[in-house]
DNA sequence: GATGATTTGTACGTATGTATA
DNA sequence: ATATACATACGTACAAATCAT
């Protein structure tokens, strides 16, 4: 559970100064982290308290949070956890993965040569993750995998929405991975998408990578299944 | 501009209840149409005023389109209407291009009759607002028969992402139809869009909903450096 | 560069509407 | 079905920061 110490440890220059962002920026942590479950209530009071704030900062984080679909506001009636029904979390697996094909192709095309051989370091390091099996370096070497190639566009409102929806199924992405052998294949997957892009194929790197993301949803949808049929 | 009583007028029993919400909503259309043009100031004071609410309200939609993207956040010096460069319009029309065509091509192959021949019945309706010359008219159809392919994929994710982006390309998409001839073109991009659904052909509808988009965005991008160079 | 005016950010009180007993 | 409890929605007041002069 985040402190008030958490808080108001200094951070960079460019942290958010405002005490609302601050909130926003703890509670979305919590939310794709799983921390906090879906259909958790979120009460203003108790969260004003718990961050050492009044409750308006507090709302205006959980209206921001609203709007970008982590929470659920129901008028009157308060803020829960977006319950996502697994047909909606695969609708946005499938998103995702139409998303990541599209920004796969154009930096296939678009990329430096700079860009390439960071995106190649970045997937030469992660074979050491998949020997060791640690899913959390894992994921976050993943992670910068893919926002590299959002990045790679070179259009920053396309990398905007690739993130925000990424961000939005973060929790879901993490539980896949401890799918029995998905991170070999997943790293295996990833391999294809990468020298597609050494080969600047943007329409082979697509497929690949629309591929790629749909077996992670099926993971997911095993995972679900198999462990816990009945979360959500 | 919007008075209170346009405000408190009676509406549907789905419209929302709550002050912000309706606020919200106002400013949308009235950003989204250009009346309200980008780098217009937000004074909360003033819209608390104009609305005959508090300002509490306001600042609850004022962040709620701060979320989506329609007003720019400045912590401590208030919010306006997001001034975009026209670079950063053309990669919205790029990224429209792409979730359009992925949107198109996963319709074809899932809608259902019904929903194919309600899109054809549209697209025939247009013929008359292209001959007569009524932007507006078509303006209106066009979105319907765009909305009309989101809800074919059957996929309520996919079709709100594509309807946000859609509604932040508002103003340009409309601006772009004004150009000369381009309504003509328009539709005659449509044809091949709707023939390609009617065959059942989803990569095809894809590659022509791509190009159609692009076009748009050709046209805009004309559009602007003939009439108004330096507005945006 | 300092000072005043304006505007945002935050706190808190009140009332309405929802849920529960 | 009615009443009670409670959380949110809104209004108002104060504080802090920005910008204009």
């Amino acid at each position: 559970m985040a402190s008030v110490i958490e808080l108001s440890a200094a951070r960079g220059s460019s942290e958010p100064i405002l005490l609302s962002d601050r909130i926003r920026n703890a509670l979305t942590d919590e939310i794709t982290s799983g921390d906090l479950p879906p259909g958790t209530a979120l009460d203003e009071q108790l969260l004003a308290d718990r961050f050492g704030a009044s409750r308006t900062p507090v709302r205006e984080a959980l209206r921001q949070l609203a709007a970008s679909g982590l929470i659920e506001a129901r008028p009157r009636r308060g803020m829960i956890v977006t319950r996502l029904t697994t047909e909606r979390i695969m609708n946005m697996f499938e998103a995702m993965a139409e998303i990541e094909a599209m920004c796969v192709r154009l930096a296939a095309y678009r990329m430096t040569p700079l860009e390439r051989a960071h995106l190649m370091g970045l997937h030469a390091a992660s074979q050491a993750m998949v020997a060791s099996n640690d899913v959390d370096a894992y994921d976050t070497l993943n992670r910068a995998l893919h926002e590299g190639i959002y990045h790679a566009t070179h259009n920053d409102f396309l990398a905007e929405q690739a993130m925000a929806t990424r961000v939005r199924l973060n929790a879901f992405r993490r539980t896949q991975l401890r799918e029995g052998g998905r991170i070999v294949r997943s790293r295996e997957e990833h391999d294809g998408v990468i020298s597609a892009i050494a080969e600047c194929d943007g329409e082979l790197a697509a497929r690949r990578m629309r591929s790629h993301i749909l077996n992670a949803a099926n993971a997911f949808s095993n995972y679900i299944s198999t462990h816990a049929p009945n979360t959500i």
